[in-house]
DNA sequence: CAGCATCCTTATCGATACTG
DNA sequence: CAGTATCGATAAGGATGCTG
């Protein structure tokens, strides 16, 4: 499966040397939530059309952002040695069983504000 | 169930106005999924024996953390009007909801850390 | 196209001192 | 006991300009 993917000390992004609170850290960076449901709903995507969906963000931000989810092993960089360059980012397996974990948020996120359509 | 907890505004809390990011801005506040463990694993807890736990949190971040818990329904504040004071802060059914969802991140973090006992 | 380097401004947090 | 008020340091993000 994702056996592959490298052990990750997610308590390095904790300030309490938590790894849930390293992982809900990461995830509340800025625009990072959306960057992942852009990811899953339309496939993979270059920088320049992430940005696009984005005009508020700085590339700067986009950047440490991308490589923030990439160190982590969430998102695949790949990139074709052309020119001009081209790149494009996807969700790893990761970054797939994520957004189950998010989903539930989510659902609890929605069901809170009122929201659902079973409530 | 929780029906009694007043709707909740979550984009409120997120630059983008999306409910999950507002959800996991406000859990990724300083000590903030600490502060729901405690309360989990130890039941209801006093301010003073909450910021025992967290020695190097000030008292002006736990109450900060503790006042949005609270606001958004999470927590439960129950003061008696006493000389000296005694405040008490429990989960509310939002708060043990809430650790559903975030048991699901922390089985996620610790799969990732290559910490599971059956990986 | 996809970024990196730099500067600057703001928001946040920690420390300290004080109070109902 | 459970906070509030104030101050200062630090770091995170925005803007701009440049490059392989």
């Amino acid at each position: 499966m994702n056996s592959a993917a490298p052990p990750l000390n997610l308590q390095t992004y904790s300030a309490m040397d938590c790894p849930v609170h390293g992982l809900v850290t990461i995830l509340s960076g800025p625009w990072t939530t959306y960057i992942l449901w852009l990811l899953r709903q339309r496939g993979p995507m270059r920088f320049g059309q992430l940005k696009k969906q984005m005009p508020a963000i700085s590339a700067k931000v986009l950047t440490e952002r991308l490589r923030l989810l990439e160190q982590t092993g969430i998102l695949d960089r790949h990139q074709e040695a052309t020119i001009p360059p081209k790149v494009t980012y996807s969700l790893t397996g990761r970054g797939q069983e994520l957004h189950g974990a998010l989903d539930a948020l989510d659902a609890l996120a929605l069901k809170w504000s009122g929201r659902t359509a079973w409530a």
